[in-house]
RNA sequence: CGGAGCGUAGCGCAGCCUGGUAGCGCGUUUGGUUCGGGACCAAAAGGUCGAGGGUUCAACUCCCUCCGCUCCGACCA
């Protein structure tokens, strides 16, 4: 392919929109270009490399048994309604209708569609195990779409669901998956970290979420060198240390006008802010609960929900926190509460705290939770954070940002159950289909393989999602003799299957050099007047600083070697054995 | 949805406070000199200053409304 037929403007200065690394670069070496808000445009380069990540996924996938399909983004709201999402995902989808004014959603995820084809089409055991994926584009309302592609009210979805006949099934059916996303991304050249996370709407039991390290990352993730133990922040946990202070003098009224925030708290009493039990009014499903944690933490309302069984979790507004405290903000206390009290692990056996008296202006001291207090219950409620204990060894966790590129789920039977996707078994008996699924975003990824791989000068792309193989400056384009070899060295690469990007547009070399780095292609081939009479083509990596000049002759040869050698040192090797902790513990 | 900031040529920006009808750099076009790490000279094209309304003799500039974009937050008592 040739620059000057190509639809391709590089720009010099860092589009204005754009806040961290890899959308800057997507954007100056014209890969993608905003349409509006969360929406993108794909120029040709963007497109060619997209092509390359979505070529490794379905590779992978169909190695891994998976059979492709197509189901449609367009979709009636009556499958969201047959499972109870209609609701649950709220204004995050979008919602139409049709001419016949029948309500149509553009499908945020696939799992109603997909278990409704299944429970039509599967019927005997002898069909199980099954799994399907498709490459599609999802549609979601976002809050707040965010760093281009990264999180876009449209984007590429690839995702899988398997069915199968028994948990156990099930289980083999999510390690193979959670064993091809290893090789994805690996193959795509990311470093990813698999950690335990939050199901989420998705619903389920158990999952798996395939992060990239990034500073730029939206999820946190607490991981333990010690042991491997690595987690979403949104569902890590932490090894309790119950307080043992047995010695606690009677509970003691103290007058604290105005002092409302744990760090006036803190000044006020002149201690430490973990002497405090902050109280927060919560409703569950609408039902007003309690929640204690230390003066120095915050609650995970993402545990609290689950802990609780609840569709949602929402801090109470004031009216009612006065209701069922009877005290303005800033002075809710456990004692005497009638409504349930949960409070974090961390508190059993709590005594000489700080608490709020649930009476305007006042706080009780020496309080002893077991004593002065009814706890309903000791649970793991708390952001876990740098510092805290390893649930699993004790040691201490380290704190990190992700990017999620991937997600697995073991679903168990949820959507099974709302579209009665059952199978005869053997015995002639009918059983329910246990389900799994799994995603990747497709657009996601290759911004992250940005985000992990570009130095100053620009992109630095893995061999094996670049949109081209080789960048071949042509750096004298009105000498016939440096034409010349550049299409015969073109042709070539071509027939060997290397894509090669020719730069042949009238410019100085200095911007082509310039723009190569840009761009980012992993081997870069000069031909110019200067370099053919010292004795042929110049070819430098990426990645290094040497060059090595090599006679014209032998240059395909050469290049389509360093090509192979750098794609090699990417692609899986299937005798790997797989990543460990995959969810059968 | 709340808070903050920004909308001026394809891109990046200045001008606005203190009203007098728009400028710089990059890019683009033409000509010339250059030619191995973002060249130089000359000329040129390109803007309803986000939209609407108001104030004024006069609005990019002041006021109001709306729209769009970006960032922070979505909650810590």
């Amino acid at each position: 392919m040739r620059w000057s037929r190509t639809l391709l403007n590089t720009l010099r200065d860092d589009p204005q929109e754009a806040e961290i690394n890899s959308h800057k670069l997507m954007v100056r070496a014209g890969l993608i270009r905003k349409v509006a808000g969360g929406l993108y445009t794909f120029l040709p380069l963007g497109m060619r490399a997209l092509h390359k990540v979505t070529r490794i996924v379905r590779e992978e996938m169909d190695r891994a048994g998976a059979q492709e399909i197509l189901m449609p983004a367009l979709q009636p709201a009556e499958l969201w309604e047959r499972s109870g999402r209609l609701a649950a995902m709220g204004p995050g989808m979008f919602r139409l209708k049709d001419r016949a004014e029948r309500l149509m959603a553009l499908g945020p995820t696939h799992e109603e569609v997909v278990t409704s084809l299944l429970a039509g089409e599967v019927s005997s055991y002898r069909q199980l195990p099954c799994t399907v994926y498709q490459v599609q584009t999802k549609f979601r309302d976002e809050i707040r779409p965010r760093f281009g592609l990264m999180r876009a009210k449209e984007f590429l979805m690839k995702d899988a669901y398997s069915f199968d006949t028994s948990m156990e099934a099930a289980d083999r059916s999510y390690q193979a998956m959670y064993d091809a996303y290893t090789r994805i991304f690996r193959r795509c050249g990311l470093r990813v970290k698999p950690v335990e996370a939050d199901t989420g709407d998705i619903g389920g039991n158990w999952s798996h979420e395939f992060m990239v390290l990034a500073d730029s990352g939206e999820d946190g993730i607490v991981d333990c060198a010690a042991c491997g133990y690595a987690a979403n922040q949104e569902r890590a946990e932490r090894m309790g240390t119950p307080a043992a202070e047995a010695v606690c003098p009677p509970l003691s009224e103290v007058p604290t006008p105005g002092v409302r925030t744990i760090e006036e708290l803190t000044s006020f009493f002149a201690c430490a802010p973990d002497r405090f039990i902050k109280t927060l009014i919560y409703l569950a499903d609408g039902k007003p609960v309690a929640v204690l944690v230390p003066g120095d933490r915050d609650v995970n309302e993402h545990k609290l929900k689950r802990f609780l069984n609840v569709k949602k979790i929402e801090l109470a507004e004031e009216e009612i926190l006065i209701r069922v405290t009877g005290a303005p903000v800033g002075f809710a206390g456990p004692v005497g509460l009638s409504i349930p009290v949960y409070a974090d692990r961390s508190l059993e056996g709590a005594g000489d705290r700080i608490t709020g008296a649930n009476r305007a202006d006042t706080h009780f001291q020496q309080v002893s939770l077991a004593r002065d207090a009814r706890v309903t219950a000791f649970e793991d409620l708390t952001v876990v954070g740098a510092g805290d204990r390893c649930p699993r060894c004790g040691k201490p966790l380290q704190l990190r940002r992700g990017i999620e590129v991937g997600h697995v789920f073991k679903l168990g039977t949820k959507y099974t159950e709302a579209f009665d996707a059952v199978y005869l078994n053997e015995k002639g008996q009918s059983g329910r289909m246990v389900m799994g699924c799994y995603g990747i975003g497709v657009t996601r990824t290759l911004q992250a393989v940005i985000e992990q791989c570009h130095d100053a000068d620009g992109i630095v792309w893995p061999a094996s999602v670049a949109p081209f193989a080789v960048s071949l400056l042509l750096l004298d384009p009105r000498d016939e003799q440096v034409c010349g070899v550049v299409a015969q060295l073109e042709a070539e690469l071509e027939a060997c299957g290397i894509d090669v990007f020719v730069d042949d547009r009238e410019e100085r070399p200095g911007v082509k050099f310039k723009d190569a780095d840009l761009i980012g292609c992993p081997v870069r081939v000069v031909a110019g007047a200067k370099g053919l009479a010292k004795g042929g083509v110049e070819i430098r990596l990426r990645t290094g600083k040497e060059s090595e000049i090599v006679p014209v002759g032998q240059a395909a040869a050469v290049i389509a070697d360093r090509v192979r050698a750098l794609t090699s040192a990417l692609d899986a090797k299937t005798d790997e054995p797989a990543v460990r902790g995959a969810g059968n513990e």
